[in-house]
RNA sequence: GGGCACUUAGCUCAGCGGUAGAGCACUGCUUUCACACGGCAGGGGUCACAGGUUCAAAUCCUGUAGUGCCCACCA
């Protein structure tokens, strides 16, 4: 065995350890194994948009935890890694950095600059992913605007247009007027702001008039309908007659809907294509017009075409009047104008604020359109329950959150939109055909011409003149949504690099993600791989909760609470806050207590200084042990408390195998942790000293302590090691024999149970062992003397209902040696009663006597039935 | 408005039908002999509240309240 250095060293041992690793290939999926080992892991390819974050650490962890113990367990671990670095986010980041603005760009150009900033956001990750000791296989690392990302995202696109499950519709669609692009109903963010809701006075064609509330009168001049409830007090009244919108003099039509609440403002609620969600259906059911007033950038238009046939009104002038008074300005502009103006002609009857919940864009911040525009689909609305039953297949860990991907499904409203109007992504792989006879034809790439930019590449057999080229390029989830077949470079049967192998990854088993991304990521992947091959996309999803900042509130820049997660790996080491990780179990929220991280540095101090105390027994010592059962079984572990310690270890073992198995890390860690430091260091420790250190002992009795010492010690430094990798890498490293220099990480490392001792070997003879261990420590305490100091006579008794079934003497006799050792006791004697006036404790002179009654009947049980 | 989770010692959490647990914090003691980044002992909780089931409830059921999240509505 190596020397035991004096004091670990963290950040030298790491860098070390991380070499190592990388030199032995030790995290590679090893495709000559059988197919049934494999574990293949969908890991998040983070988005590569800027700051690195706590929460990273703390999922990303967990999901290595889980890794690195299937990987000890046996199986042929494949954990890929991958970076998530076009679409949105990079756009905002990279226009932030360059100072440009992408639409004033060539996409070109634009693409180059965030190929050229990319680089360096995802040398943090990496840098922060290797100082974690994420067990990923590096060799695999791949881009997902890489050309052969870009292949496998194109021929998703081709499979699902293929079988008509995506689309172009010209429909309405959510839309960012920042950012200018279509987004999905899963970008849509919530805010809260104060508004105003509106009274304002429509005209009644033939006299009189109603009045409806609005808290957008910008959009009066797309109103198409006034929708009132049956059960309003004027609904005999007015259902089928038309009314007359201010300002713009259009005459519509007053429909009858239940959706429109009587209790709500005046009870008649505006039409307008489009306001919110509610319009758009209404507009669907009723059969409305159309009426477009807001452009791609949220302003009025200037050319709308009032007076024409489908937008009669019974003053054109004063109507274009109007939309020349309004046109230009942002919505927030237009409102207060049109308030104005209503307010001028007396049509605005009231006003009151209220509180307002309205939908945003998750990624700019900006108010919601809903705009029509031609744009791609992938289709869902008509899958739902194909896609819950999916849902139902995967084994959801914890299960609770397979809720909030059910009511997400279930409260689908739109089509999964796809196409985004922006620069940095994959592209449509589409054109539209401006041949005679076939104009607008759409044109799909071919598989074989993949990765195609339509901007630059032409479809087979068309010149340039003959097409329109598709500029759009695909959001960022509808390629990271078959991160699963970007490893295995296939997307199903008929389209991929690499069948063979996608036959045998995929479906795979394992995706760890967090839980606010389960509408997203979770949710499309499934409908990928539905789509695709009618299958789920793996058999358990692992959903990791949130990092809160110390005082329980969501870290964010804002409230400044924010924690570097560097910064963090520096000052404590990783192990510590790895530990920090695994103590919190998976969809947990979690604060980044300095409580547990104190509890962490504890730890790995604690297993360095017990490593070491047993690497000073065993450095010199002639043994060649086997495993626990055979030792035990071969007569070499001869003595009851190393068999008592080597079945509370199996004990452990055994528990935190299936605690793992059920990827309930952190009640392994738990009995792990309880077993270490109560068991081995604060008892076994202490017991086991003398007979492996002091002179005159039996040399069976120190060979067996001596195997049963290397066993639990590297027994829990496998026990730790998928927690707390480098220092068990390390201290692994310090116990291993000549020429054996293997990883404790390697595939089948994990400690069996078939090779431990009997689980509960002489339980009841340790537990009453450390009955009196505690007993004269509390008594050595309560005096207030050290525990080292002299004990001149211990007297043990049993309870006194036990003193007719015999002398426990004859019980503990094997281990007398031991507990005198340990007690610092100079006599050790057993009396059927305390002795006269000892009291239970009690001191005389510079003498110290104890007497201890304890309860031995299960001993005796166990003797008796043994 | 619907759903989910949580509410246990000052703090962070475990326990989930059978005498209240851990770590940190607190108090006292303890330092040649692995570790003071240690050890030992101790104080501290009517397990959110109210009902119910049970021989027995922190644990199961019902309801209430608070916290967080998800979804929907938002004229």
């Amino acid at each position: 065995m190596k020397a035991f250095p004096e004091k670990y060293q963290r950040p030298e041992t790491e860098k070390e350890c991380r070499r190592r690793w990388a030199a032995d290939d030790a995290f590679k999926w090893d495709p000559s194994l059988p197919p049934a080992s494999d574990y293949v892991i969908d890991t998040p390819p983070p988005t590569v948009s800027g700051t690195l974050h706590v929460g990273h650490v703390y999922s990303y962890t967990q999901a290595d935890i889980i890794a690195r113990y299937f990987r000890m367990s046996g199986r042929n671990v494949l954990y890929p890694i991958g970076w998530d670095d076009n679409g949105l986010p990079t756009e905002r980041l990279v226009e932030k950095v360059k100072k440009v603005r992408g639409r004033d760009m060539n996409r070109a150009e634009f693409v180059r600059l965030c190929r050229e900033v990319i680089p360096t956001y995802e040398a943090q990750f990496r840098d922060l992913f290797s100082r974690l000791a994420l067990s990923v296989d590096w060799s695999r690392e791949y881009q997902t605007i890489s050309d052969e990302s870009r292949t496998v995202s194109q021929l998703s696109f081709l499979d699902l247009y293929r079988k008509g499950l995506l689309e172009r519709r010209l429909e309405p669609t959510l839309w960012d007027p920042v950012d200018r692009t279509s987004i999905a109903q899963a970008e849509v963010d919530e805010i809260e702001r104060q508004g105003k809701l509106n009274t304002v006075a429509f005209g009644l064609e033939g006299g009189g008039e109603v009045l409806i509330a609005t808290t957008r009168p910008e959009l009066i001049g797309a109103c198409s309908a006034l929708m009132i409830h049956r059960d309003h007090p004027r609904a005999s009244e007015l259902i089928g007659k038309r009314a007359i919108s201010p300002l713009y003099n259009v005459l519509v039509p007053i429909v009858a809907d239940d959706k429109a609440d009587p209790e709500k403002g005046t009870g008649i609620v505006m039409c307008c294509t489009f306001g919110d969600v509610t319009d758009v259906q209404w507009w669907r059911d009723h059969k409305l017009p159309l009426r477009i007033i807001i452009d791609k950038t949220g302003r009025l238009n200037a050319d709308i075409p009032i007076g024409s046939t489908d937008w009669p009104s019974t003053d054109v002038a004063s109507a274009k009047a109007t939309v020349e008074a309004l046109k230009g300005l942002p919505v927030e502009k237009a409102r207060a104008a049109m308030l104005q103006l209503l307010s001028e002609r007396g049509l605005l009857r009231g006003q009151q604020p209220t509180n307002q919940v309205i939908p945003v864009a998750e990624r700019s911040g900006a108010p919601l359109e809903i705009i029509v525009t031609p744009q791609w689909f992938i289709r869902t609305l008509d899958f739902k329950a194909e896609i819950l039953a999916k849902g139902k297949e995967i084994v959801w860990r914890p299960d609770y959150m397979r809720q909030r991907f059910e009511s997400w499904v279930e409260g689908l409203k739109w089509d999964w939109s796809i196409s985004r109007q922006r620069h940095f992504g994959v592209p449509l792989p589409v054109w539209y055909s401006k041949r005679r006879g076939e104009e607008g034809k759409i044109l799909v790439a071919s598989a074989d011409q993949l990765p195609v930019d339509p901007t630059a590449d032409l479809p087979q057999g068309y010149s340039a003149e003959e097409v329109e080229r598709e500029a759009d390029v695909m959001d960022t989830w509808a390629t990271s949504s078959v991160s699963p077949q970007l490893v295995t470079r296939t997307i199903n049967e008929d389209y991929g690099l690499d069948l063979p192998v996608h036959r045998r990854l995929f479906p795979m088993a394992m995706r760890p993600q967090a839980h606010e991304i389960i509408r997203t990521w979770a949710f499309y992947t499934i409908v990928k791989a539905l789509h695709h091959q009618a299958t789920i996309p793996w058999r358990n999803i692992c959903i990791s909760g949130w990092c809160l900042a110390s005082d329980g509130a969501k870290m964010s820049k804002s409230k400044g609470n924010v924690i570097d997660p560097i910064k963090l790996l520096d000052e404590n080491g990783t192990d510590v806050v790895r530990y920090w990780t695994g103590t919190s179990r998976l969809g947990n929220d979690t604060v980044l207590s300095p409580n547990t991280l104190n509890q962490g540095k504890r730890l790995v101090t604690k297993l360095w200084n017990a490593a070491r105390l047993a690497h000073l027994s065993l450095q010199n010592a002639e043994i060649s042990p086997t495993t626990p059962a055979q030792d035990v079984r071969g007569g070499v572990i001869v003595h009851p408390l190393d068999q008592w310690l080597l079945g509370c270890l199996a004990d452990t073992v055994g528990k935190a195998t299936e605690s793992f198995e059920a990827y309930e890390y952190a009640d392994a860690l738990r009995g792990i942790e309880d077993f270490f430091w109560r068991i081995y260091c604060d008892n076994y420790l202490e017991l086991v000293k003398s007979r492996t250190r002091f002179e005159g002992k039996p040399a069976a009795a120190q060979l067996s302590a001596l195997h049963t010492l290397y066993h639990a010690t590297t027994t829990v430094i496998r026990l730790f090691s998928p927690f707390l990798p480098y220092v068990c890498e390390t201290l692994n490293d310090l116990f291993a024999r000549e020429g054996s220099a293997k990883t404790v990480h390697g595939r089948g490392n994990w400690p069996k149970l078939a090779d431990q001792a009997d689980a509960g070997l002489n339980r009841e003879l340790g537990e009453t062992v450390l009955e009196i261990i505690g007993g004269v420590r509390k008594v050595k305490s309560e005096l207030g003397v050290s525990l080292r100091a002299p004990v001149s006579s211990l007297v043990i008794t049993s309870e006194p209902s036990r003193q007719n079934s015999g002398e426990p003497g004859a019980l503990l006799a094997p281990v007398l040696g031991d507990l005198k050792d340990v007690a610092m006791a100079q006599e050790l004697r057993f009396a059927a009663a305390a002795p006269e006036g000892w009291a239970g404790t009690l001191t005389a002179n510079q003498e110290l006597r104890v007497s201890l009654t304890i309860d031995t009947a299960a001993l005796e049980k166990a003797k008796a039935g043994g």
